[in-house]
This record gives structure tokens, sequence and C-alpha cells, in this order.
RNA sequence: GGAAGCGUGGCAGAGCGGUUGAAUGCACCGGUCUUGAAAACCGGCGUGGGGCAACCCAUCGUGAGUUCGAAUCUCACCGCUUCCGCCA
């Protein structure tokens, strides 16, 4: 969400910014309600102050000993006008409310202008692509033909993008996990945090995944409104949630390590063979909630904390930033990190790591205390993940085959998995 | 699942339906005192919104209701605690 003053006092800019994203922000009618409202506002406060002051009148001549009943008669006709006023304000808050949630974040100036991936700047790369003197195979190729990845049987047990994985492989995807929370505690200073899989609809909202993403969510059934998760992301941050933290408790690290749950609604053609894109993986995220002024800096050691992991599995990638086209609802600045996978020729999503200055935290009301102020703030929040394991299984798959099928064990991993290659 | 209780400011904790936005304590900020610190004393100190401002409005878990007036009464919901039962 962004500052309300953004559309009372420089609705124009705003408009103008958001532009640069491709979103169009309805001023004529922003402008129309907020007049409105104003209007209503002062009105509906001034009956309120008639109404308290003849109130408060009241309990002091009755206190007197005095007949209030011609008092209380005079206030009698306030009340209806007073309901009225009060009603319709509601109404118009209600929708504006409604339109402001659905405003994306401002980018931040260095996010290159485009209208969609292809505008997308690449910052750096990193490793050596593998070459291979044989047919590379896919992850699928791999993992199926040995018996070790199946998507025939996940398919029985729930339904289309899902996977079962056996024997090395899970062991591999368990190593994996237990890598990155190890890197990320011990050498990034995170805090590993156990949280719930299932959040409320505060908290999506809180995240942004609501009110715009509905259709991506798991829900429960409609009486409890809880999803799945689709990243920890969300109970990450929402740990902080109507939370005022201490200066000094700034900046807060957390990692964790959990499933991840989507509907894909709008990929139904995409990716649908292999791991790439399934409706449950495993991911470990990085969040960071951090002082307004130190945001920008976090986001680069975050997204560095991200790489670090694919750097000491040495597995080849790239870094983007995503232009305005390209770059998510609630983020102000992001960096994609995209890991080269052989089979597809190409680099794929693999992280994504965003600055969200204050927007989720208006919506969460996560704030500190300045101590220059003395007053409650906005904080900042990021997050990345660091990073999606069931890619990173692929992406290890895949860059690691041998001409037999066979895979390297990348040597960081060999001691959590206790062997150095899969036969 | 059954029974009872509780949700008030950063924390703890008062609060006859009427000058209560809310006592008191702690914490915090400023000052006096002190070589310095502590203690003591004095003053300040919730949040959000509107207004240039004086000031006004809202806010005591959430939402409805009763009333001229609700932190205080009624109902529903949410959350928490304790006891019993059940399961592990």
């Amino acid at each position: 969400m962004l500052d309300p003053k953004y559309f009372r006092e420089e609705l124009e800019q705003t408009a103008t910014q958001l532009k640069k994203r491709g979103f169009v922000l309805e001023v004529e009618k922003i402008r129309a309600l907020e007049a409105e409202r104003k209007i209503l506002q002062s009105q509906t406060q001034d009956l309120q102050a008639e109404r308290n002051t003849r109130s408060k009148s009241i309990g002091q001549a009755k206190a007197r000993g005095e007949d209030v009943a011609p008092l209380m008669t005079a206030v009698n006709d306030l009340g209806e006008k007073l309901k009225e006023n009060e009603l319709k304000l509601a109404a118009i808050q209600e929708q504006l409310h409604a339109i402001y949630s659905c405003v994306p974040n401002i980018t931040h100036e260095s996010v290159p202008v485009g209208k969609d991936e292809t505008e997308n700047r690449e910052e750096h790369r990193w490793g050596k692509i593998p070459e291979f003197t044989f047919p590379v195979k896919d992850h699928v190729d791999l993992g199926v033909t040995k018996d070790r990845m199946n998507f025939d049987l996940a398919a029985k047990i729930t339904g289309a993008r899902f996977v079962v994985l056996k024997a090395e492989l899970a062991r591999l995807q368990r190593a994996l996990i237990q890598f990155m929370l190890d890197t990320h505690t011990q050498e990034h200073g995170y805090t590993e945090t156990y949280v719930p899989y299932l959040a409320n609809r505060d908290s999506l909202f809180g995240t942004t995944q609501l009110p715009k993403f509905e259709e991506d969510q798991f829900f429960t059934n409609a009486e409890q409104g809880y999803a799945l998760i689709p990243t920890a992301e969300v109970p990450l941050t929402n740990i902080f949630r109507d939370v005022i933290i201490e200066a000094d408790q700034l900046p807060i690290k957390l990692t964790a390590h959990t499933p991840c749950f989507r509907k894909e609604a709008g990929s139904y053609g995409k990716d649908t063979r292999g791991m790439i894109r399934q409706h449950q993986f495993e991911k470990v995220e990085l969040v960071q909630i951090v002082r307004p002024e130190d945001s920008y800096q976090a986001h680069e050691k975050l997204t560095r904390h991200a790489e670090t992991i694919l750097e000491k599995l040495e597995l080849p990638y790239r870094r983007i930033t995503l232009c305005t086209g390209d770059i998510g609802f609630g983020s102000a600045k992001t960096y994609d990190l995209e890991v080269w996978l052989p089979s597809q020729n190409t680099y794929r999503e693999i992280s994504s790591c965003s600055n969200f200055e204050a927007f989720q935290a208006r919506r969460m009301q996560a704030r500190w205390r300045n101590p220059v102020t003395g007053k409650p703030e906005l904080v900042h929040t990021l997050n990345g993940s660091g990073l999606a394991v069931g890619r990173t299984l692929v992406a290890i798959m895949e860059n690691y085959q041998q001409e037999d099928g066979s895979i390297i064990v990348p040597t960081v991993l060999q001691k959590y998995v206790g062997i150095e290659k899969i036969a």
C-alpha cells in the first residue's frame, strides 16, 4: 500500500510513476472520491463533535440535578443525520481502500523502465557454463529413468504438478535444505525459524498476496479462510504485523525452510514437464526487517546471500534487475537470480530478491521506534529465495550429469548426502 | 467435545453508563541535584486521521446493537488462559 498522501497531495506525479509499470491509475475517480470523502469526513466530524458536547452537557446538567428532558430531545435530531453521514463516509472509505489495495508499489529510480521481461537488465554472470561431450538429458530423464523421480505416482496421489522423489534424490533435496539453512544461519547471520504453513487473510493481505492474487492461493475452506502459504515470506514477515520494534533490534534477519503451495493459475501451458513449476515445492526463504535508510544496502547484501549458495554449489548463474514492466506488485526493486539449465540451454529463475520499502509494512503496521523522532515509523521489509530448493535440485542434476546418467554430488553437499555420486 | 474465566496505552495494571483518552506503577524523554553515576525531586510521554493553527474526530480484541451519551450494558465472532474428557 502506498502512503495515502500520494493520492491526496501528489496524485498526478503518482500516476506518472505508476505508468512506468504499465499501471493506469484512475486519477479522476480517485480525485472525485477523495473530494467527497473530505467533505463527508469533516461534516461527520462536526456532527460528532456537536453530539459529544451536547451529551456532555446533559451529563453536567444531570449532575447539578437539573431537568435534562429538553436537552435530550434537542440531541435526538442529530442522531439520524449523523448515522446517515457515517454510513456514506464508510462506503466511500471502503471504495478508496479497495482501489488503494490494488495499486502496486512505485519502483526505485534505479529500476530500468521497460514493458516486459525482454527489457530486464542483466547485471552480471558467474560461473562457467558446462560443456558436454554427449547429448544432455533433462532432469526428468535423469530422474525418472532410474525411478528416483516419479510424476505418475504424484498424479495418482494428487494430480498434475506434483512429484514423488525417492532414495538419493529425496535425500539430496533434504541435504540442500540443510546446507542452505546452515549457510544462512552460520555465515550470514539469519535466525532459523519454524512457522505455520497455513496463513489467515490478514497475513496474506499484509504481504500483498491479497486482494489481487486470491486466485493463486490454495484456501482450506471458506469459513476459516486459511491458505496454504505460497512462500515463507508470508509467515516470516507477518511476525511483525502490528508490532513496534525497538531500534536496537534492527536489522532482523530470519530464514525458514517451508513447502510452498501455488495454484499457478495463470500458467496453464507453461513448464508442464518436470519439476520447474509445481503446486508444491520446497524453499528456503530469507527475510529482513530494516531501518528505511538501510534497505537498499540490505537488498544488495541479501541478494549476495542467495548468490553465495549458487557459488558454493558451483552452479552458473546470472543476476538480472527486473524492469518496471516485469517487477512484482509490491516490490520497489527486484533482482532475479537465474541458474543455468543445460537442457533448456538458458538461464531460469531460481531466486527473486525484493525490497518492498514500506509497502508491506504499511499494510501490516510493522513499525520501529525511531530514536531521533521518538515516534513509531514504518520499517522496510525485504525478502528473497535462498534458494528455491526444487529448482536447485533440477539445476544440480542437469549441470552435474555424466554420460552414463549418473550425477556428481557438489563438493559442499557431499558431507550432507554421504555419497559423492548418484549412480 | 464439556465447563469457567480473560482480552484496556511499550509493559504491568485500575476503571459507579456521563468533564475518562483513560488512575497508578514500570519503562522512556527533558530538567534540578551530583566530580560522574545511582537515588530523590519536578515536568513530559499512546496511536491513526482532518486542519496553517487554536483545535476537532476516531480508537480500551473485532463487528453489530441498546442509549441523548458505552472501556463500562446486550449479542455474535476472533484470540488467549485454566479445569475435565478424548487422542498421541
